[in-house]
DNA sequence: TCAGTGTATAAGTATATGCTTATATTTGCA
DNA sequence: TGCAAATATAAGCATATACTTATACACTGA
């Protein structure tokens, strides 16, 4: 129940970013931990560009981080991001992404490299 | 803190419409109570058409309600819409747009037809 | 019934958006 | 060193969006 009052500018650019299914699904998927961009293509069921473009749009705005291991890229949320609460409360109302990733895992897509 | 899960494409389809500063501005003036279209075009400075046509999108989607009252038509929020949890944290979050009704009042501008 | 005020709609236009395909970049490994 | 895999970027295109101006509609009061 934050009340970190930030401008309505910024409060409508994160909702507008938000306000995209594939992006909303997205968000709600790093909820749960970080992702793999190929873990976003195959749960999406969208081209690598796409997806890659949709991370983009995130990670400008400061909405998502992103870390290289190896070849591989891993985005997370920004949860020091000014607009994180809301972030937050948005994806407390929406169902839970869970179960995509548990189906990735059993089709032993999961990318893990620890 | 309700826990009213609604469907992803909802969501979307809300935080779309509140992703634009005019429309997050009108809502954010609505939390407040009820305004008529004249009042909007005052306080936004915008023109009438236009914000008829944000208006209209607001009301398309059920985030808001339309009244008549003589020559005016006011607007409210619509409290029983399934995502309006979600605009009620939303509004929260970002800064009161009460000033700018105050000072409509005393430029002398503000309807009261009750 | 007619003029004035408030609001909605229609049509046109410039820009934004989200996809596509093609290609560049980065890293791992033989 | 060179090829394959993962990711990013570029360019093109169709559609969506938000404004504009012009006009239609609804209600009030003389």
């Amino acid at each position: 129940m934050e009340k970190t009052i930030i401008t309505l500018e910024e409060a409508a650019k994160t909702l507008k970013l938000l306000g995209d299914k594939t992006r909303l699904t997205i968000v709600g998927l790093l909820k749960d931990g970080e992702c793999c961009v190929c873990e976003f293509v195959d749960v999406l069921e969208m081209s690598q560009p796409s997806v890659s473009q949709h991370l983009r749009k995130l990670r400008d705005a400061g909405l998502v981080k992103e870390k290289r291991k190896g070849q591989w890229v891993f985005y997370s949320l920004n949860t020091s991001h000014e607009t994180y609460p809301i972030m937050e409360e948005i994806l407390n109302q929406i169902p839970d992404q869970k179960e995509k990733l548990i189906a990735l895992d059993k089709a032993g897509k999961r990318i893990q490299c620890d």
